[in-house]
DNA sequence: TTGCGAAAGTGGTCTTACCAGTAACCATCC
DNA sequence: GGATGGTTACTGGTAAGACCACTTTCGCAA
């Protein structure tokens, strides 16, 4: 490298004879589209592998560190499923595709704890009836595993946590609303990194258990209004105890130092 | 000028001296913490203009390109504000976080028209309804603003699109739900890009115009339960449209080809 | 046959250099 | 003296090349 290229130098005659025209309008948006066509047309399915960096960046005409600079973009937004010595791939799941722009976009509004638990409210409560509506037989299946785990699991365990956390999904999926489902996993991220610990875990772990059974129910017997009314109960214990726990942290009002 | 550094190189000397342990965790991910770090604890404001990349990147400790990677990855995302020639600022608004991540999702998803028509009617019922509970007299003037607008354009026009969106988009405001209303803003992203021009105007011009001023009666007077009986009305209407155009382009059902 | 180690391939990072817009500064000209 | 225009010193944008670190695979030896 030191002395590779003593007197040729070649300043010039790049611009001049290899595209004379056309401005050069930012290479990465270019790329980023170009993927993104690739996608949309199908010649990148989920889950296949693209080629490697080196190609890729031969292929589409632009250097490396401008391919990986978009290749980063998208996978921080969970599209690709990047893999140090093995290669890249399209995500086979979109799964975490809007948390990290959720995590993001909590970090610039700042938004309060009522706020995320009424967007919870307002979701959870219509996937719920939806739910009721659309449910197939492995979706009950899913869901009473869910409500088994709970129960057997020890109470405030990370056990029971983790299997709340798969009844809320499983109702989800079993609601057949993709976008929704999508957001509120987004939420519940979000939720659980605002308020930390506090009291995510209900207080009052009898009452918790039986109105996620009194869910469960409705959904399984098709009452979609029974199944919203139950969900509805469940979130307002949850949006009593962030509210508890609000006012405690903030004892006159939101924002400002008292 | 040019020729300021003739000899000194010291080309080794660089892993040996500098860090012999440490096993250089994945540096992209631990810039990127330090950013969202800085950007919670308040070092960095929103608006507020970024050290120049160069100069970051020694601050950090990390290569420009590397460092580059993650700052693409944060404008991609809508949380900075890159300029050519000016310098790197915190947006100072998060307007489109979500956008470009809900744009990959719908990529990889490929949720239906109607999925995306039921998520919007969930959440601008919710709106309309805490609009009506929560609107000050500035939101009224705005939402009155968009109103005149749109009765004064052209039907189907840019312009009466454009302060149709404005409409929505004052509700949305006063409602006072920062997280329902941004989710709301990618949707409209969104659906127009998913259906493209078809029957985002509404067929009906009349009708269309007679319910808005309806949904604006009900927020004025602030009656929520009309508000949000209102917006379902006219939610349905467009779903209705949606419907339509929907099963003229896919006769027989959804998915697979007949 | 089995196990291990080298090699090849892939992403990860750094350095250096130069191109391309912006904005401020200053000399010039009216 | 003030408006005008060019120069200059920033800033981000892109490229090329070289290594490092991790995975996988395959051949060789036990």
């Amino acid at each position: 490298m030191p002395s590779a290229k003593p007197a040729t130098k070649k300043p010039a005659a790049r611009r001049t004879s290899d595209r004379p025209r056309r401005k050069r309008k930012v290479v990465g948006a270019g790329v980023l589209d170009q993927l993104k066509a690739m996608i949309a047309s199908g010649a990148l399915l989920p889950g296949e592998k693209l080629p490697a960096e080196r190609e890729l960046a031969r292929q589409l005409g632009v250097s490396r560190p401008s391919l990986r600079e978009t290749l980063r973009t998208l996978a921080v937004m969970g599209a690709l499923d990047v893999r140090h010595g093995s290669g890249t791939q399209l995500a086979p799941s979109s799964a975490n595709v809007l948390s990290s722009s959720f995590e993001i976009l909590l970090l610039l509004d700042q938004p309060t704890a009522l706020d995320l638990y009424e967007t919870r409210e307002l979701i959870e409560v219509h996937l719920a009836g939806r739910a009721a509506e659309r449910r197939q037989a492995e979706d009950l299946r899913t869901i009473t595993q869910a409500l088994v785990d709970m129960e057997a699991a020890k109470p405030k365990s990370r056990a029971a946590m983790e299997a709340n956390l798969r009844f809320h999904a499983a109702i989800a999926a079993a609601a057949r609303c993709v976008v929704l489902a999508r957001i509120m996993a987004c939420l519940y991220d979000a939720i659980r990194a605002s308020i930390h610990s506090a009291s995510l875990g209900a207080d009052d772990l009898d009452a918790s258990m039986d109105i996620h059974r009194r869910v469960y129910e409705a959904i399984r017997l098709g009452d979609a209004e029974a199944a919203r009314q139950a969900m509805k109960t469940h979130m307002a214990m949850g949006v009593a105890d962030v509210r508890r726990a609000y006012s405690r942290s903030h004892p006159t009002k939101p924002k400002g130092r008292s």
